[in-house]
DNA sequence: TTATGGATCTTCT
DNA sequence: GAAGATCCATAAA
């Protein structure tokens, strides 16, 4: 069994820092949520950046209804709804103002693994949360956390003392996307069995 | 093993 | 009306 409830979340504060600043200190962070009692949890070890006008951001041309949240201050919950079927979760990161967050793609499962089988309807843990539409049905994240501080009892990032060394770190560019593909944004742990596969 | 279509919300044209 | 930061079941090869 994990020690992740015995450590603190991160501050908003920690993630009002530049973009790309925070990308290797949120790798091998772990993302908890707790529903019902039980306690879920995993380490992100997949995620993309999305930064200011970037033509394949949400955010690329101006606030919106949708998106206004990536406007927010560091530390917030982006969700959004997309293709009909599926919520992603996003870390707002950076200043209120400036729209920036880091897409988190990829989860590596740690505790409440029976709970989140069943939620996604499987028993394959390497499909529970390889995947940006996964993990929010494996976390059960929807709607109702758009927008939410991660620093609240329920939903949280926090540092279980998980070290990533710069070398286990791998970029490429991002996926899903037909504009802005110029850009090595999408950043995981290099040949973690999560990761979602392309 | 790779390809295709369905689900059907939100935004922009 | 069309496309999208997706996933999965099913079909074809």
């Amino acid at each position: 069994m994990s020690k992740i409830k015995n450590y603190p979340p991160l501050p908003p504060k920690f993630f009002q820092r530049d973009t790309l600043e925070l990308v290797p200190e949120i790798l091998g962070k772990v993302l908890v949520r707790k529903i019902r009692g039980k306690m879920l949890s995993g380490r992100i070890v997949e995620i993309e950046a999305y930064i200011g006008n970037d033509p394949a951001s949400h955010a690329a041309n101006g606030m919106t209804e949708r998106n206004k949240v990536m406007f927010e201050d560091g530390g917030l919950s982006y969700v959004y709804f997309t293709y009909g079927m599926h919520f992603c979760f996003n870390i707002v990161t950076g200043k209120k103002g400036f729209p920036a967050a880091l897409l988190v793609r990829a989860l590596e499962p740690l505790d409440g693994i029976e709970v989140m089988k069943k939620f996604r309807g499987t028993d394959v843990i390497t499909n529970l949360t390889n995947g940006p539409a996964k993990l929010c049905q494996a976390m059960k994240i929807d709607r109702k956390l758009n927008g939410v501080k991660l620093d609240c009892k329920n939903f949280f990032i926090a540092d279980d003392g998980f070290v990533v060394g710069k070398k286990d770190i791998e970029c490429s560019t991002r996926i899903g996307i037909k504009v802005g593909t110029d850009k090595e944004w999408r950043f995981f742990l290099r040949g973690n069995e999560f990761v979602s596969k392309r």
